[in-house]
Parts: C-alpha cells; structure tokens; sequence
DNA sequence: CACCAGGGTACCT
DNA sequence: AGGTACCATGGT
C-alpha cells in the first residue's frame, strides 16, 4: 500500500437487544474475527473493528479507516434502527419459538451486499462453518483487493467483484479447497458479468421474483436463494430450509410424521408469519446452542 | 475411521 | 413428481 493513511473514524451506536458477537457469529456472514475482545471484518472495501462491553450492552462502539464523514453504510449493514421488537411478535406463540427467542436474545440479521453473500452461499453447501470462513478467507487474500487497515500492521483484503471471479480458472478457484463448488461459483460469476442476470435489479422485485432470478444461477437452490433474500436483500418473510433447520422442524413440530422438505418449506412459509426469516434465524441458532451444549456435556 | 457439514444437480423410478 | 447418488474437503 503506498497510498496515505485514511483518519480514523470511531463511532458509538446506541442499541437494544443486540448481542453482537452473537449476531457476527451465527454464520449470516463469513469474514468475521474474533481478536482482542473485538470483532474484525471487511464490508464493501472497508476494514472494521467492532466491540460492545457486554453482549447485553446498548453501546456498540465501531472504528474504521475512511476519509468521509458518513457512517450509514455501517448502521445499514449492522441493521442498527430495525425493529427486532416487532418482529418477534409476530411469531407464533409456541413453546419452541419461545425458547428459541429467550435461548438467542440479542440476535439480528444484517443486510449485507448481494455478491458476497450470495458467492459465500455458493459455497456453503455441506460445509461446515468455520469451513466456510476458511475458504472465503482464501479466495479474498488470493483474488480480493487489499484494503487499509491501522498502520497496515495486518493485512485484509475485500471480497473480491464478480469480474475478478469471472475472469479465473476453475482450478484456480479449486485452490481455495472449495472442491466441486468452484464451477458453480465460476459460472454464476460469468452469467452475472453477462448481465443476464443483475443483482441490483432484485432489490425492486417481489421476493417470489426475485428468487426465481437467483435461481436461474449455477449452483443456487431454494435454501441458498432464501439465504440470499434474507441476509442481502432483507425480504423479512424469506425462510432459508437448511439441514440444521429441517432437523428443528421435523423434531419440534412434526415428530410424528416423516415430512419432505417441500412441506417444510410450504409450512414455514405461512406458519412462522410475516418475519419468518428472523424466526428461522433464532430457529438456526437455537440448534446450534444446544447441540453444542449437548456436546461439550455444559447445562 | 466413520459420519456429517447453513445443497444442488443429474438421473433414476 | 418424488427419491437418490454424487460432487470435494475438513471437522469432530
């Protein structure tokens, strides 16, 4: 970097209900870390720090490196002004959701850009999480552009565009361990150079649309296309059906019958309500808690 | 060493 | 339409 050092900016968001190490962890998003008590990440071609004292605090305190003044691009991505309150109620009054809710108080969806959440997606499928952190990581240093950190002491790369990823070799990509995902990213990265599909263009459409457009992409099913809607676009009723999540249903509220995914997704489109995305991320959550509570043999 | 991981696709009844 | 093998790699 020869380029002179951006001033620091620090900010202080006022929140309520916001566990930050929850919400940054709960596998939404892939490029955070967590180092000195603070949680470090890039968004857009920005590096940031972000720390609360407690996960029950209202302050969350945020430094970055930017010459402008504004900061909506962070309130935007960490989604400080959304309602959680109101979303919660809408949820059906059972005595999973309940748990659920009490299990993850302080959880939040964040809205982050399409493209990388939607190539991280790509790369989800059968991976575990910290495997999809791992190979994220990879293709970022490989292939994203280096963006200033303090003093550049670490380095830290963005996610790279969609005509970097394009213009690679499938091996290239398969460098980064992401095996048979690579073609797929690959050729979803070349039909949205193409222009035959534009991400932007989504934000405009219904969310039954839009996921038909996402759908079109090599690669993109309905629960990465759902993860999508959700995470990227912020449509609220989006319900991605992932293994964590059909396993809750099944056992929670089907433990009788055997269901097939297509009737998961039709009863979770209706049942959970107009905020279904957020139930299924309390839902996702909440499984995990307690699944690796049941593992490590704690409460 | 099995078994599983925030799935999708092609190919089979 | 509805089931199933396969894809590549690493964590547990």
């Amino acid at each position: 970097m020869t380029t002179a050092q951006s001033s620091f900016r620090q900010v202080s968001y006022s929140v309520k209900d916001y566990n930050l190490g929850m919400t940054l962890s709960s596998g939404q998003a892939f490029r955070w870390q967590h180092r000195r008590s603070a949680w470090e990440g890039v968004i857009g071609q920005r590096w940031v720090r972000l720390s609360q004292q407690t996960p029950d605090a209202d302050v969350i305190d945020a430094v970055f490196l930017d010459e402008r003044e504004d900061d909506q691009w962070l309130r935007h991505y960490l989604q400080i002004d959304a309602d959680v309150v109101t979303a919660i109620a809408t949820f059906p009054r059972d005595d999973v959701m309940k748990k659920a809710v009490a299990a993850c108080t302080g959880l939040r969806l964040l809205r982050q850009d399409p493209w990388e959440c939607l190539a991280s997606f790509i790369l989800s499928s059968t991976k575990q999480i910290v495997q999809i952190q791992q190979i994220v990581a990879l293709v970022c240093e490989r292939f994203g552009k280096r963006v200033e950190t303090p003093n550049d002491v670490q380095v830290a790369h963005g996610f790279p565009s969609i005509d970097t990823i394009a213009r690679l070799d499938e091996c290239d990509l398969r460098a980064c361990k992401m095996g048979f995902r690579a073609p797929y990213l690959l050729n979803t990265a070349r039909l949205l150079a193409s222009g035959e599909v534009q991400l932007e263009l989504l934000r405009s459409l219904s969310c039954d649309k839009a996921r038909q457009q996402l759908m079109l992409l090599p690669g993109v099913g309905r629960k990465i296309a759902d993860c999508v809607l959700l995470f990227a676009y912020g449509f609220p009723e989006a319900f991605p059906v992932d293994v964590w999540i059909a396993r809750a249903l099944q056992q929670l509220y089907f433990p009788k019958r055997k269901k097939t995914l297509k009737q998961m997704q039709e009863f979770s489109a209706t049942f959970f309500g107009p905020h279904g995305g957020y139930a299924q991320q309390y839902l996702f959550h909440y499984m995990r808690i307690a699944q690796n509570s049941g593992r490590t043999g704690k409460k």
